[in-house]
DNA sequence: ATGGCTGTTGCACACGATGCAACACACTCA
DNA sequence: TGAGTGTGTTGCATCGTGTGCAACAGCCAT
């Protein structure tokens, strides 16, 4: 829309592969020299586009600062709770997002069930590390050395029968999560609660948080609940497009 | 020099700081509603910044590309980091890589603390130039008359009592540090945290970036981090080595 | 309906971006 | 040494394009 502006951040996925002096900018740009020059110039001044000994022109490490910093300030709660919202509209059970902080995965966010019966859970709460989906959505994704130790220092309280028992069977559970991008929490923690997660990722693709629904079998069976998962896969991919900056998906 | 480019690239550090409307966006410029929205409406079109739901503007994908471009592109930082990484290993502080561009000196990268307790940095950050170990070994190296005119040109904020106080005390420093062949930045910055530094060399003797290890006096004190120091040096020799080693002559 | 609040569009005007040509500077040849 | 090339830089007139304005269009409250 604005030309000069136009001309002037096309100059930066030319420079993005590799050095370039003013004269192979404006050939590629389509002007003259001199024109080149005053965009290249604004461009430094901002930090963005850096001048090396030999006088060409490259990308500035500055422009990485700019970039750190925007995802700092990002809420990923903000972005995703419309998303959220709509998803339990759609299922009507409760829904939860959980991020990874400091050895412990917690509660970020939360959408009631509508229906009467609900699962306990708080906002800012540390999840059952051991056995929820969202935990093993955001565990699964550590550097190996880094799981394995996390893995042989927690505690596996037995909640139920069918929680996680020990260090191997987690890793081995998070092996598998990793596998097929989604995980599942059946009475691990509480014998009547089922749960069912996916993993929301950053730019890096590496898991920044994790979404979920649970459901108590008195309302609805695991298998039911199963029934879901494209569903709840689709919302998590569906904010990871918004939360990495890419366009969001119309219909 | 270009008034409409540098508009429009006013407008990213602002939309870093968090997600803003057109309004906004205009009234921190200075400038009409409807211009702001031909700027923001070319940045969209190049993908820096990003419409969400709510209709407020944020940062792009294509920035946060551009910007991981921006950094892969300096070869220093890939030869240099599997040698950080190492150095991690051996002492579990913060590591720090960082050149001098465009009279700031920037973070290019980073290994974390295997400590809980951590110092704030963000790769792609200016550092504090007057007082930070890696700004003291890059522009130790400077031509006499570039130095001191840059001495010159430097504020000297006294982050804490023991912060470099003025330029002939900085001049001094870089006099001490060019002579010795390494640095430190002991509570200059912060007052709890020590930093112990050394120069990595090109071809032809010059400094071409420096990397650091900082701790808090916490973890451990500033006589223990000296006695790190031949650790240090020998990480920035064997990047030395390497980078002079193998480099090829760039056209 | 009514008002406030936001983003959007069309338009006339003038300001600022443009290309040109001339210049400056560093190299490389004979 | 001097002409000859390849750069980047500057001043200037000209015209294109970015600009602010005002009016409009949605949206959501009351």
């Amino acid at each position: 829309m604005s030309q000069t502006v136009d001309r002037a951040l096309s100059i930066l996925p030319l420079l993005a592969e590799g050095p370039a002096n003013l004269e192979q900018v404006a050939q590629r740009l389509g002007v003259h020299k001199s024109t080149a020059l005053r965009l290249l110039r604004t461009l430094h001044e901002h930090g963005i586009v850096y001048r090396q000994q030999d006088q060409r022109y490259r990308l500035g490490a500055r422009l990485f600062a700019l970039a750190q910093e925007a995802v700092e300030n990002l809420d990923i709660r903000e972005i995703a709770h419309p998303h959220l919202t709509r998803l339990n509209e759609k299922c009507g059970h409760t829904v939860h997002l959980a991020v990874h902080e400091e050895n412990e995965v917690l509660y970020i966010d939360k959408v009631e069930s509508r229906y009467p019966v609900r699962m306990y859970s708080r906002i800012g709460k540390p999840v059952a590390i051991t056995v929820a989906a969202v935990a093993k959505l955001l565990l699964a994704d550590l550097p190996e050395p880094e799981r394995r130790a996390l893995a042989e220092r927690l505690d596996y309280p037995l909640y139920t029968p069918r929680s996680t028992p020990n260090a191997a069977a987690f890793l081995k559970e998070l092996a598998t999560v990793r596998e097929q991008g989604w995980a599942t929490d059946l009475g691990g923690h509480e014998e009547s609660i089922n749960c069912v997660g996916a993993p929301i990722r950053g730019t890096d693709g590496r898991t920044v948080a994790a979404c979920s629904i649970s459901a108590p079998n008195v309302v609805v069976t695991a298998e039911e609940l199963l029934a879901l998962l494209p569903l709840v896969r689709r919302t998590a991919d569906a904010i990871s497009r918004e939360y990495s900056g890419k366009a969001p998906d119309r219909p």
